[in-house]
DNA sequence: ATACTACATGGAGTGAGCTCCAAGTCAAGG
DNA sequence: CCTTGACTTGGAGCTCACTCCATGTAGTAT
């Protein structure tokens, strides 16, 4: 599978793809002889969960630590486990925020579309809004 | 409230809180005679909320635009209430992208820990880990 | 053989969001 | 009155994650 295909399929531009294999995000992708990427399906396996995990907000330094581990060989095991707990702490911690900022705003949605029915707004409650 | 003082309640450092004022992510603060900031309990719940959908990924363009509109009176309602719901549509696609990522996580992390346990890993179904 | 197109590489440039710095001001203590 | 320290401003600098560019090559069509 040629660059320009993986990127229609990942909607990712060809730089990207290039970027994440030069920083070590993903491995090194498999050449045609003449030195072209050919994605096969361990590679796109690669790409998919690098478009995934850099989506919810994991740096490139963490999934390129992982990459490095994981080519380090059987004995990373416990050191890949910690740094995927690490990272699932950190998306908790993230969607936590997520929840509370998604229930300041439905407040205040409410809030408005009563204002736009009424024609005025109360913030009685909450001060600076 | 000192500068100071807001930014120990909020774990921010005066700089970032300058800057929001300066790109208008919250209004011109009160100042003392001095030309000091003295934060009033309408200037905290301003800070309160851009650090809360800052951290929840919300852009400054975003919430300054917000703080454009409110300066502007009571004829932006509707515009205010549609930003809002906006914003509401892009913090619940990214708390599904989220999502995605955490089920990934798990699946992983389950692996890993029998990989642990047994010494070997068996990537049987999912190509590229 | 020549032209054309899609890829390759290394390195420079960009935008968002801070973060730091120089120079100046003000209020309190000695 | 002078020093000290915390504040002020405008502007430069930094980090992250791309994104763009110049230059070169490989493969295909004429």
């Amino acid at each position: 599978m040629t660059i320009k295909e993986v990127c229609e399929v990942y909607k990712i531009t060809p730089d990207t793809l290039r970027y994440y294999e030069r920083v070590g995000v993903i491995p090194r992708v498999h050449r045609t002889a003449g030195g072209i990427r050919d994605y096969d399906e361990t590679d796109l396996g690669w790409v998919a969960n690098a478009i995934c995990f850099r989506d919810a907000g994991l740096s490139i330094e963490l999934l390129a630590e992982y990459v490095r581990l994981f080519r380090e060989g059987d004995e990373t095991f416990e050191a890949r486990c910690d740094l995927l707990r690490g990272a699932r702490e950190e998306l908790l911690a993230a969607r936590k925020k997520y929840d509370v900022a998604l229930e300041k705003l439905e407040y205040k949605i409410a809030k408005y579309e009563e204002a736009v029915r009424t024609g005025t707004l109360s913030w009685d409650d909450e001060p600076g809004n």
